[in-house]
RNA sequence: UGACCGAUGGUGUAACGGUAGCACAGAAGUUUUUGGUGCUUUUAGUUGAGGUUCGAAUCCUUGUCGGUCAACCA
């Protein structure tokens, strides 16, 4: 078998299996997708899929990908959206050929729409909303002809004309399809194309009181800008009849559509619906809240693109719905952050460790990234007062526990190999300092004590370390798939999913952290500046903790 | 009791009539100045029943299960 200059080492999935034969049987120059949001809500981890397969497949396949927003219905639609929309594509990493907006076309639509009509194809039907319900029938019984069904060309042209010159009330009338009322597919019996609505649009103001329904737009704009690949989710496949018959009656450039399953991670939920919810009712700080499945909310949290596009990768592209485990996505991340994230020390739960035979400090370089040999070092001070874990310190001895204990010797990472004397206890025999010795010969890299430690603990000198808030975020659901549950999603909302440590301690050079880098705080996992850090108030989100085998 | 879509380890995804593979998760070992990383090993799968075929995850029939569709949303 021949491989094709497109092909990698690994198989395509369907979707680029479509394209490839498309592009090899000659039907296309080349392909053009787009991305097609509707401007009512920040993009999620279900779009970033969209966007990793739609600019994807293109870029693959040497193509190019429009950027369209879909905003066909005023009510529900703002700036504010579209402008959070541009910025998590381009952080994605992607660039789109062209920004588009189905608004720009209602021009165009409207005079589809009166070629629909003059062909017979489309009519004014005055039936309510509740009416048309109760004529469409059900799934399993066919649905009844409107009375309107055989008005006249002229009389629809004339209603038509008098609809879009705001002559009637919202919901007084609709300019209708002329399909097939009697057809399995509801969505073939006469759907609406136009309905009225005297709304303010974020785009075209106050020009427009009839609006297209979404299968009057999205296929006639895809035709307009000659997609060649429309590609969407699994429950617009009903759709695609409706898509290809309005292409056909228009005789307009035959754009396909072609589905594949969304992608949904555990613990979380993906809809835009209901993460407005989570945001209008507080149950989370904004859409860019660390916990949100929102792009905003992943960049905030620490998430690196690289990393959700491996996700996206690693996902896959399939036809049937399915739930990703929330596992993956910290692999991957954990997986760029390993190579990238600059190494440091923060003491979140301090106790006083005291070197009983060290008098001046002594200045020490550590590496910032084992992973990375042109890292660089940082400038670290040992003192003789330090913080380390309360928890790294175990006052009955036990084995196989890589911890400091009276008597036994530990590495201070970065440092010196200290051996534990004795603690010094508080009146209700808490410990209120332990008492160090610290081998002057087991310096970090040039270690000539020949102790042989078991165990290394992270550490900040007492003296110099800086006070940090590190909020620390657990999944947003108790449940694996909300949605699934009896009753309200919200009824499985994890209310410990924010875990606050308001005064941690940190190496001084962190004073300087910026949101151009990612953090490893060693021992503890991977952190990233929160946007509403100052230099008064310093804060980490923990993007992720580190794998550990040895809790479970 | 309609139409359409789908069904491969716990999860996700390959195999295009010819050895069921990969990744995550899990388990074990090893290395280690992070109980991180790396490296090695390992557990576990074709929805049931028929049929076609030398040979079926793949093709056919049928059952079962899951999803979608009755918004003037997209």
């Amino acid at each position: 078998m021949e491989k094709s200059a497109t092909e990698e080492n690994k198989p395509l999935n369907f979707i680029e299996e479509i394209i490839d034969n498309d592009l090899k049987a000659g039907k296309y120059e080349s392909i053009l997708t787009r991305f097609p949001p509707e401007p009512n809500g920040y993009l999620h981890m279900g779009h970033a899929a969209s966007i990793c397969l739609n600019f994807g497949v293109a870029k693959k396949f040497g193509g190019k990908t429009n950027l369209r927003f879909d905003d066909t219905n005023p009510v529900a639609e703002d700036v504010e959206y579209v402008n959070s929309i541009q910025e998590d594509i381009k952080w994605l990493g992607f660039e789109w050929a062209n920004v588009f907006y189905a608004s720009d076309y209602f021009d165009t639509l409207y005079d589809y729409a009166v070629q629909l009509i003059k062909q017979g194809d489309a009519y004014v039907c005055d039936l309510t909303s509740e009416e048309i319900a109760q004529q469409k029938g059900t799934p399993t019984e066919a649905g009844k002809n409107s009375p309107y069904r055989n008005r006249s060309v002229e009389e629809n042209l004339d209603l038509f004309a008098r609809m879009k010159a705001g002559e009637f009330k919202e919901g007084e009338k609709t300019l209708r399809a002329k399909i097939d009322m009697t057809s399995p597919n509801m969505l073939m019996r006469d759907p609406l194309l136009y309905r009225i609505k005297f709304a303010h649009h974020h785009r075209t103001g106050d020009k427009w009181c009839i609006y297209p329904m979404y299968d009057f737009a999205h296929g006639q704009s895809d035709s307009i800008e000659k997609i060649t690949h429309s590609i969407c989710t699994l429950e617009f496949v009903p759709h695609r009849e409706v898509y290809d018959w309005l292409i056909a009656k228009l005789g307009i450039y035959p754009s396909k559509q072609y589905e594949f399953a969304r992608v949904n991670v555990n613990y979380t939920v993906m809809s835009k619906r209901k993460l407005l919810q989570l945001v209008n009712e507080k149950h989370v700080n904004g859409w860019d809240d660390p916990r949100m499945p929102t792009i905003s909310g992943m960049r905030r949290r620490g998430i690196t693109p690289t990393a959700i596009r491996q996700f996206c990768e690693k996902a896959g592209i399939a036809k049937r719905e399915k739930i990703n485990e929330f596992s993956l996505l910290e692999f991957c991340t954990r997986e760029h952050l390993n190579k990238i994230a600059l190494r440091r020390m923060v003491v979140f739960n301090p106790i006083k460790v005291v070197i009983t035979n060290l008098e001046n400090e002594i200045s020490l370089d550590i590496e910032n990234n084992p992973e990375d040999e042109n890292g660089g070092k940082r400038h670290v001070i040992f003192t003789k007062e330090i913080f380390i874990e309360k928890d790294d310190f175990v006052e009955t001895p036990q084995k196989k526990i890589f911890k400091m204990e009276v008597g036994k010797a530990i590495r201070l990472k970065g440092a010196f190999i200290v051996t534990c004397t004795n603690v010094v206890k508080n009146e209700d025999d808490t410990i209120s300092e332990i008492h160090c010795t610290y081998h002057e010969n087991s310096k970090s890299g040039n270690d000539k004590s020949g102790i042989k430690v078991q165990g290394t603990l992270h550490w900040v000198s007492a003296q110099y370390a800086i006070p940090v808030e590190i909020r620390e975020y657990d999944r947003l659901f108790k449940v694996e798939n909300p949605s699934d549950e009896e009753g309200d999603f919200k009824d499985y909302i994890n209310e410990n999913s924010l875990n606050v440590i308001p005064n941690a301690y940190a190496e001084p050079v962190l004073q300087q952290a910026t949101l151009e880098h990612h953090f490893q705080f060693l021992r503890k996992g991977y952190f990233y500046l929160d946007k509403t850090s100052t230099a008064e108030k310093i804060i980490f989100n923990k993007t992720v903790g580190l794998k550990d085998n040895w809790s479970k």
